[in-house]
DNA sequence: ACGAAAACCTAGTGGTTAATCGCTTTTCCT
DNA sequence: AGGAAAAGCGATTAACCACTAGGTTTTCGT
């Protein structure tokens, strides 16, 4: 066997690089947004060449892609989407909030920036965003709506226009978070939020 | 004398050359960030060299300076600072946002791709807007605190939070409404928000 | 009418970017 | 063990970037 017991320089096991990618990718358009983070940074994370990086992916839009898909796999596990929408879906929302702030500050930076710079309609996540936009909207119209029939939404609240806005908020606060991440409990945000329109404690 | 009445290539007035910069930095920086904005394309849309317009401005942050200022001058406007801070000021945030949606699309963009950009420590503009939400939160806290000191604060809600949820809303509101601006109205969904918390009409 | 200052341009500098090409090394399957 | 596929690298390319140098044209005050 060539290989020398201390495999220095070997290949790494194959299995994660992939993953290894897209992690050092969040961090990096995190940092500097899609089109201003450079491969090379995010090949140089990973301990790779950048023709090596591109040798799983090739290119950077479709890296942008893995990215984000691997960005929705760890938020929407906090929010129940079997069975039919709810109070556990707004609290799903407020769960997220909770999650982001304390394990995941990378991925807050990442949709903050990126959802902004993908409004441009040439942007290569647009539609993304907009897709993603009209589903989780629409998850919550329909969890408001829900609550509602359920008797736990106070009078005069509208879903779709409380839907909107609780994500609305949630996004706001983020940015407001990342500026100054001591100055405000997100979570708690979204729950004196949610208290007023509803009937039971979010 | 050389120049032949119909003065074609002549220089511009002067008067307003600065301001033609700083309106199209204003598109530019709003459709690709400040970062991913180039100079050329400023320039191009003023129908400058890229040389030219290095001399107004000495380099890109001190233009990206100047349009943040000439953006600050306008909203700003509308959100009454004189006299003590209280209902007229919550409701000039309304106006901040029917007046956006209606006649200043390019702003809400650029605030929307900056700010979040501009979150990242290193980022040229990062220390405007954190003076800039200190200020805004600051001043909507004094104008909630003085709205519940007049009775028009219903019980419970903490002047601190509802600022701070006010403009995180209106924040996030805006994503949403340049993915899909017919989708929702900002100002309306503003003024939904702050029924709840209010004794009088938002 | 004239000279200085302001406005502007062409041409370039050094740097960074995504992406490609041809090649070597490692891994894996049989 | 052997061969194919996968993983990786160095060098290169073409495009773009902010910014500079040096010269030309226009404007303006007197």
């Amino acid at each position: 066997m060539a290989m020398t017991g201390k495999s220095r320089g070997s290949y790494a096991k194959t299995a994660g690089r992939r993953r290894e990618i897209l992690e050092a990718g969040i961090e990096v358009f995190a940092n500097h947004g899609f089109r201003n983070g450079s491969l090379r940074e995010i090949a140089e994370r990973v301990g790779m060449s950048q023709a090596g990086l591109l040798h799983h992916f090739s290119n950077k839009n479709e890296l942008l892609a893995g990215v984000l898909e691997l960005r929705d796999e760890r938020s929407v596990a906090l929010v129940p989407i079997d069975g039919t929408p709810g109070i556990e879906t707004i609290r799903g929302i407020v769960r997220v909030a909770e999650y982001n702030a304390s394990f995941a500050p990378g991925l807050v930076e990442l949709h903050c920036v990126l959802s902004a710079e993908a409004t441009a309609p040439e942007h290569p996540a647009h539609q993304y965003f907009l897709d993603r936009y009209t589903w989780v909207v629409g998850l919550m119209v329909e969890a408001f709506t829900n609550v509602q029939a359920a008797g736990q939404l106070l009078d005069g609240v509208e879903p779709a226009s409380a839907a909107r806005s609780l994500i609305a908020l949630s996004d706001g606060l983020q940015v407001q978070w990342l500026l100054a991440p001591d100055a405000l409990d997100m979570a708690e945000e979204l729950r004196r939020y949610l208290r007023p329109l509803l009937t039971v404690e979010p």
